[in-house]
DNA sequence: AGCAAAATGATTTTT
DNA sequence: TCATTTTGCT
């Protein structure tokens, strides 16, 4: 038994000794590196090093387990040990004496691959590895199971899901996919499209997967509303075709995963046993489904540590729910928490306009972020016309600082929507401006890539049939959709796949004209199975066979100049198949395994900062980046915060926070502008500056305005005032212009401004539109209506416009009808004519 | 079956 | 505005 006084010495020195190895963090960060044990909450602020304490925390779980809290000492420790602790903790130890040290320091350290940390992002799981191996070594930091859940639930799924009657070699689906799927069933079951569209079912769907809701469970608990039993029964049908297909969506892999743990007790414990210690990153992106699942792996040995930022929930419309950070306490006794707030990033004006916009949300557990950094610049706010005056600026402005001896990488522009991007492009082009756009459309989602993939989904799984009826007849092979349709039927009379018909095609008198075709192209697609099953040939190989055989490369190189891009575009993904083929980590690289990175991957995996550009993409795919210098163009009501949200609270605080992850990508300097008008999907609109610019404190900001409603210049006209909002501003919030309606029907989804509300408003406001003249006669060519006007309208008869109010894209029209009283109808919708007397 | 014209949809999108 | 999807026609 050692002596007590040796004990507590031991235990204070391994405890100074653990401090000095992980010396270049704050108290914080440290105090969230040794807490190891039991449930544990790291709130981590924008730029606290959030990183950096998931890698040293790992580190110091395979390094020393849990030495610094433990009181355990080991039995055979003797004086001469402390006397190494004591040289180890001061000075420069040798190595020797620090081999020791580490040796003496260690209590159950945990062999890495028994540690999981979960990320959204392929991206970081990868550069989580890469630092981990960088730290811990090659052998422990390839280890640890970093992972996504999706490709951590798809390992699983590929290990286990059998006992759900799902194959090893289960296909993944994307949105794409599912959406023809569900066309398919709606299709079958009479559902139409005009009632419930497919977005609809399939958000549901998504939904009820994320409640973990079986489509039977789905049924029973909505049988009350006929809707939703519509849905019940997509819902049952769409499940029932994936299975058949061998195939699962993005929400399959979280809902099977769990259904099977819920149902296959065994292999929930494999996994529970097997994951001592379990973090996951950006938690308050987690929805409920990915809740239970890490619940349920945690009841195993309940070390679960959460990292994650309320504040920066920005994917409520992904189904994340900010309620699982909010609540992690409650539902996880005796958690710690954790609060990291020192911010390592942005100047003291810039954190503090994002703590001043984010204090606003009522909905947060609540911190401050602060910094040693300096003061910084102050916030510039810019007023200027429309988004071509906006993007001009930026692009001036990011000049002026090269020429000042900033790098173009220096600068990013972040908007709130993709469709932002084109005036920017323009202006920068123009201004030779090299510039980046990360996401929008991506590589993967092009036609022809989708369709390539396709080809190869169908050789890899010929069940797959929302591949094979992809690319079945592109190029044009003469079987069109009567053939497939019947195929489909006969398919589903025998109980087999589409692809098993079309094998004997000549068989089946209801397709048999069309066999000679089937045949041709089923026999490409065997011979392009063979390639697939002979270790002999790569993937890359099979693939240029496949472009040559199936005539789909052929097809767009005879579409002309225009096609150009598609054609590049394949042979691109030539590139990324090879670059598959040596980066994998299997022996022989596997069509499926390529399959499944791809299904697993987007373009923002592939954002690095190498060349000397401007970056510009959305505040979204912003998240957990930084730049010197940061342009926030559109902060406009109606942009940003959107529309959508003035009349939802949750939608605004989630805009709010938006606004904050924004502001907090800057460093050093920060930018931000709203345009009095802006063209956007083809109609103008016209906006006041947005709220979210009230909250930030006069002093932090110098407001510009150059709004001179129709001026294109800001060089001399330029107002500056250094309080808020130097000049009144004219406009007024509406829409002029968009295309032309001639619908009918009262379905508020189909609203659209017609050509109606076209107009120059020069003198700005609803004025305008009282002012208008007369109505010319052609319905739906420029028609406009005024108080007083007589209409005829096609259900109601004649009436009186009352009143005249704009509503989005619309003006909403409240009519005295004859016959049919007072009604209010949508003027684009109304489908009025004008009445002369 | 295949084509051109018309309609449609558009916030954000870690997988 | 723009790309893609649906439609209506031959």
């Amino acid at each position: 038994m050692l002596d007590k006084v040796i004990k507590d010495e031991f235990i204070s020195l391994r405890r100074r000794f653990l401090e000095k190895e992980f010396s270049r963090m704050n108290d914080r960060q440290r105090e969230a590196v040794f807490c190891t044990e039991g449930p544990l909450l790291i709130l981590a602020g924008a730029g606290s090093g959030k990183t950096t304490v998931i890698i040293n925390r790992i580190a110091n779980l395979v390094k020393y387990g849990n030495a610094y809290e433990s009181d355990f000492v080991p039995d055979y420790v003797t004086d001469g040990d402390l006397e190494v602790l004591r040289q180890a903790v001061k000075g420069n130890p040798s190595a020797e004496i620090l081999r020791r040290a580490e040796e003496l320091c260690k209590v159950n350290p945990c062999p890495a691959w028994r540690i999981l940390a979960i990320t959204f992002t392929n991206k970081a799981a990868d550069e989580l590895k890469a630092r981990l191996s960088n730290m811990l070594g090659e052998e422990d930091g390839s280890e640890v199971q970093a992972s996504t859940f999706h490709s951590f639930c798809a390992r699983i799924l590929r290990r286990d899901g059998h006992h759900l009657g799902y194959s090893s070699h289960f296909t993944i689906y994307d949105t794409d996919d599912s959406r023809r799927l569900m066309k398919e069933c709606m299709r079958e079951l009479n559902i139409s499209d005009k009632f419930l569209t497919v977005k609809e079912i399939l958000n549901e769907i998504g939904r009820a997967k994320d409640s973990l809701l079986s489509p039977e469970e789905y049924m029973a608990q909505y049988s009350w509303d006929s809707r939703k039993k519509l849905i019940a029964n997509a819902y049952v049908m769409y499940q029932k075709r994936m299975k058949e297909a061998d195939a699962m969506d993005f929400d399959d892999l979280l809902y099977q995963t769990v259904r099977m743990f819920r149902t296959v007790p065994e292999v929930l414990e494999v996994y529970q046993n097997r994951f001592k210690y379990m973090m996951v990153d950006e938690y308050q992106d987690t929805n409920h489904a990915q809740f239970v699942f890490i619940s349920m792996l945690a009841q195993g040995y309940g070390n679960l540590c959460v990292v994650g930022d309320d504040d920066q929930s920005i994917y409520k419309f992904r189904g994340a729910t900010i309620e699982n950070i909010l609540g992690f306490e409650q539902q996880f006794k005796g958690c710690r928490v954790i609060r990291l707030e020192q911010n390592y990033r942005s100047t003291k004006n810039i954190l503090k306009a994002a703590n001043a916009v984010i204090s606003k949300n009522v909905n947060r557990k609540g911190k401050t972020l602060w910094t040693q950094n300096p003061e910084g610049e102050k916030i510039e706010i810019h007023r200027v016309d429309n988004e071509d005056e906006e993007s001009r600026f930026i692009a001036d402005t990011i000049l002026d600082g090269v020429a000042a001896g900033r790098k173009f990488s220096d600068f990013a522009v972040l908007y709130r929507m993709n469709a932002q991007a084109n005036a920017l492009e323009r202006a920068l082009a123009k201004s030779s401006v090299p510039y980046r756009i990360v996401g929008g459309h991506r590589f993967f989602d092009s036609l022809e890539i989708r369709d390539a993939i396709a080809y190869l989904r169908v050789i890899n799984n010929p069940n797959d049939t929302v591949a094979l009826l992809r690319i079945i007849n592109q190029p044009k092979r003469g079987i069109g959709d009567v053939t497939l349709q019947k195929a489909s039927n006969i398919a589903g009379g025998l109980g087999v796949s589409l692809y098993d018909v079309l094998l004997d095609a000549g068989h089946y008198p209801d397709i048999s004209r069309a066999a000679f075709k089937i045949k041709e192209f089923t026999d490409i697609i065997e011979e392009l199975r063979r390639i697939n099953e002979n270790p002999d040939y790569s993937i890359h190989y099979l693939y240029n066979r496949m472009l040559e055989l199936t005539g789909y490369k052929a097809m767009w190189e005879q579409a002309g100049e225009s096609e150009a891009g598609r054609v590049e575009n394949l042979n691109e993904l030539a590139s990324s198949i090879i670059d598959y083929e040596k980066n994998s980590p299997d022996e022989i690289p596997q069509l499926e395994g390529f399959l499944e990175e791809v299904a697993l991957m987007t373009d923002i995996d592939n954002y690095e900062a190498g060349s000397d550009a401007v970056v510009l993409m959305t505040m979204h795919s912003a998240k957990g980046l930084e730049f010197p210098v940061v342009f926030l163009p559109g902060f406009e009501d109606g942009i940003f915060p959107g529309m959508q949200t003035f009349f939802n609270p949750e939608e605004m605080e989630e805009d709010r926070r938006l606004c904050y992850v924004a502001i907090t990508r800057a460093k050093e300097k920060l930018y931000i502008l709203n345009a009095g008008s802006r063209m956007i999907f083809g109609s103008t609109t016209h906006n006041r500056p947005s709220r979210f610019l009230a909250d930030i404190p006069e002093e932090l900001i110098l407001s510009f305005d150059h709004y001179g409603g129709g001026s294109s210049s800001w060089g001399d006209s330029t107002s500056q005032s250094y309080g808020k909002f130097g000049g009144g501003y004219g406009g007024f919030s509406g829409y002029e212009g968009a295309r032309g309606s001639a619908g009918n029907s009262f379905d508020t989804k189909n609203v659209r401004a017609g050509a109606a509300a076209r107009s120059s408003v020069a003198g700005g406001g609803i004025s305008a539109l009282e002012k208008n003249v007369k109505a010319p006669a052609k319905p739906g060519a420029g028609t406009r209506w005024k108080e007083g006007d007589m209409v005829s309208h096609k259900v109601f008869g004649k009436g009186v416009i009352m009143a005249i109010t704009p509503m989005g894209n619309d003006y909403l029209l409240e009519i005295k009808f004859d016959k049919a009283g007072m009604k209010k109808v949508m003027a684009n919708f109304a489908n009025l004519t004008p009445v002369t007397n």
